[in-house]
DNA sequence: CAGTGGTCTAGACCACGTG
DNA sequence: ACGTGGTCTAGACCACTGC
């Protein structure tokens, strides 16, 4: 019983239900299944327990349990998989591996990448990277910068910075070792999963230094990416600004 | 009966499920209420028929037919308002207003905008064009530009291409007769509703001509935003081609 | 074969908007 | 008071997976 924390329901809810607390059933499930992410109770890859567990759990029927996975599954956090049960959305994963990056090359997809890292290093937050990272200025961050390369021509500059305190360990070698994607490692070796990003995007001339690193004519235009990303319960865990060569690829996107 | 196309159910499925042709009983719904809002049988901001009706009408169980507008709606197909009805979703709402316009000011938010339109002709369509909006080459389309300002200060410049067959009567002195925003007046006007969008966005310097329009210095970095324009049925309605000045404001996103 | 999620149904009660 | 969509429940049968 110390594990439902719902609102009473034995009570109909009457004028309960005007109350800035009030809920849907299905959305506070959803709330306590979120904590158990959160919490680590499943990790990413893991199976969450089935819908009948879960609905004795909380003591609600399945149908509800049901609602609050389809949402959580809506927002990419859970896997549904028909006959086997559901699982904890993960970076490692083939299918959802680039869901962060829109570059499409403009012809055939398929394209090798490579990655260097340029700098790892700890430092102290600016105002701005501060308030983009709900951090203090001054708290530790760890501000690294790395160039991809597709085909071998260098087509991103990223700059990175992440929480000190989340990040303990994350050096320079330690990601000149590793191979994959970034947000694969962060989930594996760090306990920090990407869900949800904001970006800003516009249109820049390139500096020197960024043209020499892109090979490409200082001032030649780049797309800039600034995204802030965020795990459950949308705390801020990483702040990236992207510097993107458009001659051969774009930053696809879909309206709806 | 004769309004009813589904897949007999009255047999259970059985080896039928494992056809190509099979599909949920809420899909099949789904794809009928979607062709009723093609054939216009329920206009832009008028109500469709109650759950109830719908499900009477489709011999199914009003869950069923909830669960295929609880898909429309999720799209942005249909909105659902509580105690009212369920309405067909439409651009002349402040609401939705101005869903497919991604530019936000780096500051508050409000600004005047106002439109200039260049030009309108009709012309035969391109290779590339008509590639984009499933037309053979030479088949008549509808091409305009304009400029759009924020503040007195001109930001986007669009240039559009529209299939001649369903925009007749689209000139230069209708477009410039017309107040507000292009989706609502092709919704008003011509009947087309547009309901999805694919964007490749790049970064390029501006043309000559693009500076001037504008009113920045030609090779100025600007925001290339190529969008085609869907309608139901994923029907390609609308080409454009977007340049923004990205000084002051910039193109936001969200990624899931 | 058993267990999982997927689909479908039926019915109850609630909150909201309108008359 | 009535009709709408919103929430919740209960139970049935299906398809997929793995033992």
């Amino acid at each position: 019983m110390s594990d439902s924390h719902l609102i009473d329901r034995q009570q109909p809810l009457g004028r309960a239900a005007h109350s800035a607390a009030f809920s849907p059933l299905y959305q506070q499930i959803k709330g306590l299944i979120l904590q158990g992410l959160d919490r680590g109770e499943w990790k990413p890859g893991e199976a969450i327990p089935s819908e009948l567990e879960l609905a004795a759990r909380f003591q609600v029927s399945q149908g509800t349990v049901r609602k609050a996975i389809d949402e959580l599954a809506a927002d990419n956090l859970l896997i549904r998989r028909q006959g086997k049960g559901t699982f904890v959305a993960t970076h490692n994963e083939a299918k959802v591996r680039y869901r962060f990056l829109r570059l499409t090359p403009d012809d055939g997809q398929p394209a090798a990448s490579s990655s260097q890292i340029l700098d790892c290093r700890r430092a102290k937050a600016s105002a701005d990277v501060a308030a983009m990272l709900d951090l203090r200025a001054g708290d530790a961050v760890i501000s690294m910068r790395r160039v991809l390369s597709f085909n071998d021509s260098p087509t991103i500059l990223d700059e990175i910075w992440l929480p000190g305190s989340l990040f303990k360990g994350l050096t320079l070698e330690f990601l000149q070792r590793y191979r994959g994607p970034v947000y694969a490692m962060f989930e594996t070796e760090f306990g920090v999963s990407m869900v949800r990003a904001e970006e800003k995007i516009r249109a820049v001339a390139a500096t020197e230094a960024q043209a020499e690193l892109l090979r490409i004519g200082a001032g030649s235009p780049l797309l800039q990416v600034e995204r802030v990303a965020y795990t459950y319960g949308d705390r801020p865990v990483e702040l990236r600004r992207g510097h993107y060569v458009t001659e051969r690829y774009y930053y696809r996107n879909s309206l709806n």
